[in-house]
RNA sequence: GGCCUCAUCUUCUAACGGUUAGGAAAUCGGGUUCUCAUCCCGGCAAUCGGGGUUCGAUUCCCCGUGAGGUCACCA
């Protein structure tokens, strides 16, 4: 058994999306599941649809998912270069092969004319087939032509590890021009000489290209190369759940969920069950446990709709999953800017109560800013006394200074340890005869001016006497 | 139009022909000493239609229907 090779082959044509990153992903955990190499290679062979800075950003959004390659562009390797435009002698050489084999020649027609053939087809409402004007004595080819395929027509059969058992006629196959005028090729052409001279030994692409692969098969024959293992994704659909992802339906740029810090193991992890699953009803995965669980004939045939609320349900989950530590190492960032002059352990504390409602790092400002910064008296002040709390609006703004008196008094002899704070306010409860749902919002009020807030004695506790009673005193004088 | 593919709750999906069709997200209730969240409990909610095959079809076959892909000197 020849070992598992697979690649992601990416042309640089702009930013990477969800959908573009989940065929390298399935083809990264082939990989990484047997054991193998997992290649990255650029198909740059399109000038004009060409984005400059986008080989970088692709792979960029792939480290930053750890999608790592054992070869490729940026590392090199033995199969190298990895960037096709560097790659075009190599190319013509075997461009050259199909011509003395007789199955390939140069293409006589000018665009237009080919394109005069192609609309006298569909106002015939025909397919197109170019092996129909098929030229009977084409020129030698001197590189300055395209270079067609003479393609055999016939019936295929073949099996795809997603979709299973596929087959169509012999009207699937037509001549297809393998190198352009330009003498780029097209990828019609050049992946099937790259997965083989690079012993790929899986193909993972997305559906669009299932159309082509009856092509791909007569070209294989041709060239006498033996396909790799086909596996066809299905496609990852946008929002309206008809079509597939893409940046017009406003896929967003795989980094910017970095951005708004979304933890990459939940994008991997939303991506992975994107279309697969263990057949359990796990739902929560680590990457490992992906790699290690991952198999194609789990991988669903249909389309699945690209749904963000899980994706956010998943990160939130993800991110309760994660040691205080690593948390607190990945949210390096996204600190409001006040807390710039606070301890790290100061933070820490902070981080470890709102960890449970943290759903993306890009929350934690408005989550925190509390802990770092005075409220604003109006904040406050809005809070206390406006009728919004259905708790609060039954007493009136004298009973609410009375009871945020009393506890004032009372704090002022605690401690601030979790446990005196609990003691202290619990016993304040009875001896005023009220309700948490009325002191406890007082004080959180007061201390946070915030309309949420982590629990009242974690707050406390974490904010400190000193600024714990200088904010309630001021909320005295509201 | 030709060719190809797909089809279970709103969404992601489970169910080697036999289940009250399961789970998760969302949503709606309720509980956990305040808010928000977590956590727990509960509700709502699906096999596209029609024919077969079978003792029995979500599952296998056929025909519809719907959706998508492809028919480039783009990938």
């Amino acid at each position: 058994m020849k070992p598992v090779r697979t690649r992601f082959a990416p042309s640089p044509t702009g930013l990477l999306h969800v959908g573009g990153v989940r065929t390298a992903l399935f083809a990264w955990l082939i990989a990484r599941q047997a054991g193998g190499s997992f290649l990255l290679r650029l198909e740059d062979t399109d000038k004009n649809r060409e984005v400059s800075g986008s080989g970088d950003h692709i792979q960029e959004s792939l480290r930053w998912l750890g999608i790592n390659w054992d070869e490729g562009i940026s590392i090199g390797g033995k199969y190298g270069p990895y960037m096709q435009s560097e790659r075009l002698a190599i190319y013509k050489e075997w461009g050259q092969k199909l011509v003395d084999a007789g199955r390939a020649y140069a293409d006589p027609y000018t665009a237009e004319e080919v394109d005069a053939f192609r609309q006298e087809a569909k106002a015939a409402k025909q397919p197109f087939l170019y092996r129909n004007h098929r030229p009977e004595n084409p020129p030698a080819w001197d590189g300055s032509q395209p270079l067609r395929f003479r393609s055999d027509p016939k019936s295929y059969t073949w099996q795809d590890a997603v979709m299973g058992e596929l087959s169509t006629g012999p009207e699937a196959i037509d001549d297809f021009i393998l190198i352009k005028s330009d003498g780029y090729p097209t990828y019609n052409f050049c992946h099937i000489i790259d997965d083989f001279l690079m012993e790929c030994t899986h193909v993972t692409r997305s559906q669009e290209f299932l159309a082509s692969v009856p092509k791909f098969l007569n070209l294989y024959e041709a060239l006498d190369i033996t396909p790799p293992t086909l596996v066809t994704l299905p496609f990852v659909m946008g929002p309206d759940g008809k079509k597939k992802l893409s940046k017009r339906d406003g896929a967003k740029d795989v980094l910017d969920y970095a951005r708004e810090g979304y933890l990459p193991e939940a994008l991997v992890n939303f991506m992975a069950t994107l279309g697969w699953n263990d057949g359990t009803e796990q739902e929560v995965f680590s990457t490992d446990d992906l790699v290690a669980k991952f198999s194609l004939d789990r991988v669903q045939k249909s389309g699945a709709k690209f749904d963000e609320q899980r994706l956010l349900w998943l990160n939130g989950a993800h991110i309760r999953a994660l040691p205080l530590q690593d948390l607190y190492a990945r949210t390096d960032t996204f600190w409001p800017e006040s807390a710039g002059g606070y301890e790290e352990d100061f933070r820490k504390q902070v981080l470890s109560i709102v960890q449970e409602r943290l759903k993306y790092f890009a929350e934690l400002p408005s989550l925190t800013s509390f802990f770092f910064e005075e409220p604003t008296t109006e904040a406050v002040q809005t809070l206390l006394y406006d009728e919004s709390n259905k708790q609060l609006r039954k007493l009136s703004p004298e009973q609410k200074q009375t009871l945020l008196q009393a506890a004032y008094k009372e704090l002022e002899q605690s401690d601030f340890s979790f446990t005196d704070l609990e003691q202290r306010l619990n016993n304040l409860l009875v001896t005023l005869e009220t309700k948490p749902g009325i002191l406890f919002s007082l004080i959180r009020i007061a201390v946070s001016g915030a309309p949420f807030s982590p629990a009242l004695f974690d707050t406390l506790h974490v904010l400190g006497k000193d600024t714990s009673l200088e904010r309630m005193q001021r909320a005295l004088t509201l």
